[in-house]
DNA sequence: GTCTATACCCTGATAGAC
DNA sequence: GTCTATCAGGGTATAGAC
């Protein structure tokens, strides 16, 4: 509570936009969501253009990677299998942080229509990601714990059934289906994987 | 060449929804590619939607799945890893074909938006490709090559990796960036796949 | 900061001449 | 089958009163 206009005014356009996708969302749709009206809406943001680049960039950096959360890696990574499985929980509870959500759904309408929310897919979600998991899986090797091979190649091959899953969910999430079933895959993906790379 | 203006409009829809979605494609545009007056279009087709279903209905069955070409799946899957990389090759041989890579373009812009879409997208496209996979690694268990494991958990373990990699072809051809560091990624992922499963 | 009023463009779609 | 002409509705954005 207590928000202000400004406030409102982006928790309606993310709201619409990740339903609708920037195009599809209008200026009147937002601003009546609000409860002003559209003219009104032009005291906080310059044009309609504002207003995306102000959540693009509120949303990108905080709501997409995790795990900035002071620790060492070299610490963490040296749990194995329990370090995989935190990563994993964190990965999959972003899909029930609401604004996360909307954001993600966001990313995947724009995704092949703006150059700008590639790159942040690519680069601040992608790779940030990538990033850490091969670092955490060359300790790993380097500690004996997992079969030695291209500490990249297996980040990806990690991280590939995590980003589907949690597209999925947000598909089944969308029609309002049951997400329960997907939730087990995140478990069962670690076990396999561990299962697979484990010496 | 010789083609119908029917079949020009439907070009050119394509082209159109795959960079702009549904909404953002306008009637205007189409008949300006095709070359005539919006007015003309609706003599073959009845509206916008229309174009929409025909493309949809005639692009989700045909160019989603392949792999229906004959042969027994039983025989193919005692190939083992020549059948993954078969499969696997198929499956990036799809974004080179420019009406199937045009309809996945469409497709992800449209997941978040259209329920028809995610029903083609999980049912037509996932599901088909699930099933076939797992029957594969069914087989190849029961032949011994394989470890012994949950089938459809390993179809879906070796499928998600395809899919992320197919969509990351697409989103740099967007931006006319090479995608070659991606087509060896297809080979590496089979590799590393084939390692950790077989026996 | 919000309102009314308004400007101007783009949208899907139809009627009727050729 | 294609054209011109036209329509109502919705789109972003601004000016000026309160």
């Amino acid at each position: 509570m207590d928000k202000t206009t400004k406030e409102k005014i982006l928790d309606a356009a993310l709201e619409l936009f990740s339903q609708r996708g920037y195009k599809g969302a209008s200026v009147r749709m937002i601003s009546s969501k609000v409860g002003i009206r559209e003219s009104a809406l032009y005291n906080h943001f310059k044009n309609k253009e504002d207003i995306l680049n102000t959540i693009v960039s509120t949303l990108s950096s905080s709501s997409l990677s995790f795990l900035s959360s002071g620790k060492p890696l070299e610490e963490s990574a040296k749990k194995g299998k329990s370090f995989l499985r935190e990563f994993a929980t964190s990965f999959k509870l972003l899909s029930y942080d609401e604004k996360s959500e909307k954001f993600f759904r966001f990313m995947m309408i724009e995704l092949m229509q703006n150059r700008n929310i590639r790159d942040i897919f690519l680069n601040d979600f992608h790779q940030t990601h990538l990033k850490i998991l091969s670092q955490a899986f060359f300790i790993m090797m380097q500690e004996g714990m997992i079969r030695s091979s291209d500490p990249m190649l297996m980040a990806r091959e990690f991280l590939s059934p995590l980003f589907f899953y949690r597209m999925q969910a947000t598909l089944l999430r969308l029609d309002r289906e049951s997400t329960s079933s997907v939730a087990t895959l995140f478990e069962k993906h670690i076990d396999f994987f561990w299962e697979m790379i484990s010496e």
